[in-house]
DNA sequence: CTGATATCAGAGGGACTGAGATGC
DNA sequence: CGCATCTCAGTCTCTCTGATATCA
């Protein structure tokens, strides 16, 4: 803080899309850590999760719901299931798909994964005040619904 | 928007660090492809944008100050040397370093770039009002800067 | 010796592409 | 036939770790 240079402040550092792009990868960062703290990643969670509102569901489904590429939903599962937190069983109605449900151990792990979500964002937000957090996820839906309406998604 | 399934909405969906992530993420996919249109890379920019600032610098001087590691910068200049945005030569007064200058045709660029980001960053937040965004920069900044102080960088 | 600089090799997560086999 | 599902093998950008050689 004292002494040291007067770090010449560069020009992209007050662009609204770098600040944005910074506190994301903070965000990650400490999201990344932490899950990874316990050997979990981001796309393990992000099924996990959204196992739990589904019930079980198909791969494609779980795909879709949680915004991961099919392709990346096969490793997460293998993943997921060689520690023994889902299971992977054949469709008898539709040979194509497999279905998946969380195991007890499963569900237990996304509530672990659940509390330290919950401490990082604490952590992350602190120098906001309710009221200003309102207004961020504000803007920022606002912005994302904006392009999910050009985009499809 | 007609038919189709109601889309049970996930939790992490409402979720702040969620909605920061992935706004950061289509702010991020934007931008590289319009930088990959004319092949280019975000870290190419960043030293680029950082070199006009400096006027000149070494190595390890940009990395500082743009933000990327070492390891990076290195494979970074190798690529815009290659395409003749850069020069790097030998610093006489310290021979560990290089001092890295650009070229007019780096700063050619750069000013490319700017107008691609400038472009990007209109449609990025086109949904917010110029008091709206700068609610945004202003709430992004306060996040921003007090991790700076907790971790130094 | 300590520390800074530059280089190289590699890993990791996240988003994405393309091709193939199978079954609806 | 077209279409959906699953799998495998890659690419790409960005961030970061470690080791090494060189020089202040």
């Amino acid at each position: 803080m004292e002494g040291a240079a007067p770090d010449p402040i560069l020009r992209f550092t007050t662009l609204p899309s770098w600040q944005l792009s910074q506190t994301a990868t903070h965000a990650r960062r400490l999201l990344a850590d932490g899950f990874a703290a316990v050997g979990a990643t981001g796309y393990q969670y992000r099924v996990l999760a959204a196992l739990e509102q589904l019930g079980a569901a198909s791969q494609a489904e779980l795909g879709r719901r949680s915004g991961i590429h099919l392709s990346d939903i096969v490793a997460t599962i293998n993943e997921l299931a060689e520690q023994g937190f889902v299971e992977r069983s054949p469709d008898p109605a539709d040979r194509r798909r497999n279905i998946i449900t969380p195991t007890t151990s499963g569900r237990r792990r996304l509530r672990t994964l659940d509390e330290q979500l919950t401490e990082i964002q604490d952590e992350l937000f602190a120098p906001l005040s309710p009221g200003e957090l309102d207004e961020l996820t504000h803007l920022l839906t606002k912005v994302l619904d904006h392009h999910r309406e050009r985009t499809n998604r």
